[in-house]
RNA sequence: GGCCCUAUCGUCUAGUCAGGCCUAGGACACCAGGUUUUCAUCCUGGCGACGGGGGUUCGAAUCCCCCUAGGGUCACCA
């Protein structure tokens, strides 16, 4: 009978957080799997800590997860506008509704007054709450004193009894009115406060399901209020559970990075940030740990959806990260990869287009050896080298000098290598298997060769194929290096 | 502290709604082997959980109660 209509609904106040991606995966998911409209709406109530950058900032974050939306703020929609400060007109609408159908009512306690309300009730351990002192002022009185200018608030009249919420995560909730403040509705400023205008927007956009943070579900109970008091039909609610910290308390900074923009920033793939988000407080077949967002569209339901809060894992989003790009097509790695070769200094875009097929052979031979786009700059660095500054690394020094005859290899290897070059034998292939036969026939072990030369080539401890190494150095930078490590290592 | 939520390996989870198919499955991590010129990848194996106590039942991870533990929330923030 309705139409499906979920949204996300993020307050532009700071960076673009892991949970606030999660939530709006799970909303777009939802709308996306079955052919429901998926709302962007922007909750910039509080005026002060929001801002226009931070806006921005989740808009394309988003974007970038590959979220996109049907309504919103730049592409409108029929429920126009999309920010709920440029709604304030429906909101004094519905503030003067409620007070007129006397849901609501005016409260002149100063801030003073509640200040002190709130210090004497937590000095008596008490419940913090307001004491209804002007809950039952007279209408006349009321509308005297809101006209001769004193300054008030619009709080909710709560009435006697429960509400139960039913939560499509949790099943049914039971609240106790008692246990429900007369909260504020519209502040003395006149600005309508979150839990007021989230009902009111979420009602004029004919929202069908709200699927928010677990923070969110005591605050349901006001709003379903609201909504009968609207004569509103409440949406169908679901509360996902918390993304917790390894202090196993709400994500926060203490304990890592929660910004999206820290991960992009390190490198980790699209798919990969998307697949882990999927996986806090949902799985698809619990067997199957790696899918992608269409698979997700597809399988996602509310219902599946876990109750307990998820403990964030750095490694296992570690491991999924490496997962992915090793998955991943060259081409596509060697774009991701790009920038980060821009910013360690080591090449520019155009270098990587000029010489396309070994930068691809550059990137392949560190493929299955990271885990983020980041780490590859300082794994490829020796190639950019100068042939007589490599640099060295302990371990890697300590291995070659092991092997007292290295000058006497090294030098024979690189004779050998000039035969091979002029032969027109020195593909990487030819060149792998030529070198074990080199050493195999003067009856050393690998190691007597390979760990010299491995050291004058790139100057590290381990990494990729000695012949991928040579062939992506070419003939006369590889001799070079030999050269300078003959005398290096003396 | 009041109210609310939650409770399966260290972590993410499957199984719980419709009790037997569960001597509880998968993944990450960890450990041990194997492959490999090294590192990494990959493969094989191992370690490892139903928070505790009462019920109900022929039978409970699954249903009920209590306890305990964790979390959330108590703003003129969202």
């Amino acid at each position: 009978m309705t139409d499906l209509r979920v949204r996300i609904a993020p307050s532009p106040t700071g960076t673009v957080h892991l949970g606030l991606c999660r939530t709006a995966l799970f909303n777009w998911a939802y709308a996306r799997g079955r052919s429901g409209a998926f709302i962007l709406r922007v909750e910039d109530t509080d005026r002060t800590r929001s801002t226009a950058e931070s806006e921005a900032a989740i808009l394309d974050g988003l974007r970038w997860l590959g979220i996109d939306w049907d309504e919103g703020p730049g592409i409108g929609g029929p429920h126009e506008p999309y920010r709920q400060s440029e709604r304030s007109e429906s909101h004094e609408r519905v503030a003067a509704q409620v007070l007129e159908s006397g849901h609501g009512y005016r409260c002149f306690c100063t801030p003073e007054r509640l200040d002190e309300l709130r210090a004497s009730q937590e000095a008596n351990k008490e419940t913090s709450r307001y004491d209804q002192r002007c809950r039952s002022l007279s209408r006349e009185e009321s509308d005297r004193r809101a006209a001769a200018g004193e300054e008030h608030v619009l709080r909710f009249r709560v009435p006697e009894g429960e509400t139960v919420v039913r939560d499509l995560v949790r099943g049914d909730v039971r609240f106790d009115h008692a246990e429900v403040d007369d909260w504020i509705m519209v502040r003395r400023t006149g600005a309508a406060t979150y839990n007021f205008v989230v009902v009111c927007d979420d009602i004029d956009m004919r929202i069908s399901h709200v699927f928010r943070g677990e923070e969110h579900l005591v605050n349901t109970p006001k709003q379903v209020l609201l909504y009968g008091a609207l004569n509103e039909e409440a949406p169908a609610f679901g509360h996902l559970p918390l993304m917790l910290g390894t202090d196993r308390k709400k994500l926060s900074k203490r304990t890592g990075d929660t910004a999206l923009g820290d991960y992009i920033a390190k490198g980790y793939p699209r798919e990969a940030i998307v697949n882990f988000l999927c996986l806090q407080g949902w799985a698809l077949d619990g067997e199957t740990e790696v899918f992608d967002t269409a698979t997700f569209v597809e399988n996602f339901d509310i219902a599946d959806v876990q109750k307990a809060g998820a403990v964030f894992d750095p490694k296992k989003f570690l491991w999924l990260s490496g997962d992915t790009i090793r998955r991943m097509p060259i081409e596509e790695l060697v774009a991701e990869v790009t920038p980060f070769l821009e910013a360690a200094g080591l090449a520019s875009a155009g270098d990587v287009e000029a010489r396309r097929e070994w930068f691809e052979r550059l990137v392949a031979g560190e493929q299955e050896r990271i885990e983020l786009f980041s780490e590859l700059p300082a794994r490829v660095r020796p190639f950019f080298e100068a042939d007589g500054e490599v640099t060295y690394e302990e371990a890697a020094e300590k291995n070659a000098r092991k092997h007292e005859a290295r000058a006497e290899h090294l030098s024979a290897f690189a004779g050998w290598l000039e035969e091979r070059s002029v032969a027109g034998e020195f593909d990487t292939e030819s060149l792998s298997a030529g070198m074990k036969g080199w050493v195999k026939e003067r009856e050393l072990k690998f190691p007597a060769l390979f760990q010299p030369l491995r050291c004058a080539l790139t100057g590290m401890p381990g990494g990729r194929d000695l012949g991928d190494c040579i062939t992506l150095l070419g003939l006369d930078r590889t001799r070079s290096r030999i050269e300078a490590a003959i005398q290096r290592l003396k």
